[in-house]
DNA sequence: CTACGTGCAAAGCTTTTGCATGGAA
DNA sequence: TTCCATGCAAAAGCTTTGCACGTAG
């Protein structure tokens, strides 16, 4: 599946040094350690879980709670990174960049975000938001329920209903 | 445009006081005054809002902070509110009985959340969930833009962009 | 030398909770 | 008398901010 196109084939760091030149900014190494570090892999992550790996790092190699969630913030402006969702009353994010749209089913008993991609709803997002003459810039679709994995009955303890 | 189906025709608080007896809690005062002032209008709301209102009320027309908190949880767990978007970093609720299943465009300017009815989206996510053995009880869909109001240039100062 | 950045600690906010009091059944 | 509820104040928890100090250019 490649869905690169135009821009999208520079590495994001060098997407965010662009993107903080046209507002005067500097990429500085705690910013970078940022970037890097939330692109290295293409999971679901919150702020908290960066502040715990980054802020413990030597100077030049990390950044402190603050840093980080201001530079969350930057990414999020500069289309590096997308809030999906919200669990646990944290802000969920994933990458903005390089990756096809997509939604999540979120799973209510483990948490587990699985993402798919339809056209259909974005074609559709399209044409309703047309008909408001309202200038969509994205969406947030949450779909909760359980999961097939939670669905399937425990298979240690038999007859686990009869419990009940 | 009558969608009224087979028990959305006895009056919310009727529906919260079965829903409570089903849980060995009662229907007191306070809870009364809860459903009552947020059933009183189609309004979106946060909790916020009746905070302000019913904390001032004599004390069986109103209610206090925790009373409201725990009694819109509760209202949700019924069916009847459902917490349809975050603004301001505030839970925004509305009703989710007795009116057709809906989504809403948000204005990022203004904060206005207009509501549209679309189909196609609840059948494309029955699909979606099917096709993953997931079992959908609800979703949340935020379509993010600017509305048609705040994208016409404003009427009152023209030229106003020459002052930038 | 001037402006931008960082880190720390404190503040800000919404929402939740512990606890003592009160009331319904 | 036994639970369920309320209200108050405090706690919790994520995120933002004021401020003093550094440092790139």
């Amino acid at each position: 599946m490649h869905l690169a196109a135009f821009d999208e084939d520079i590495d994001p760091t060098e997407k965010f040094r662009e993107f903080l030149q046209t507002k005067g900014m500097r990429l500085t190494p705690e910013r970078e350690a940022v970037v890097t570090a939330v692109y290295a892999t293409h999971d679901h992550f919150d702020a908290e879980q960066w502040v715990a790996n980054l802020s413990q790092r030597g100077r030049k190699d990390g950044a402190s709670r603050s840093t980080i969630y201001r530079t969350l913030s930057l990414l999020v402006e500069a289309g590096l990174l997308r809030r999906v969702a919200r669990a646990n009353d944290r802000e969920v994010y994933e990458h903005d960049y390089g990756y096809p749209q997509h939604d999540h089913l979120i799973c209510s008993k483990c948490g587990d975000m699985i993402e798919f991609a339809n056209d259909v709803i974005s074609e559709t997002l399209e044409k309703v938001a047309n008909a408001h003459g309202f200038r969509m810039s994205g969406h947030r679709l949450e779909v909760e329920g359980v999961c097939a994995k939670c669905l399937r009955p425990p298979q240690r303890s038999h007859r686990r209903l009869d419990m009940i």
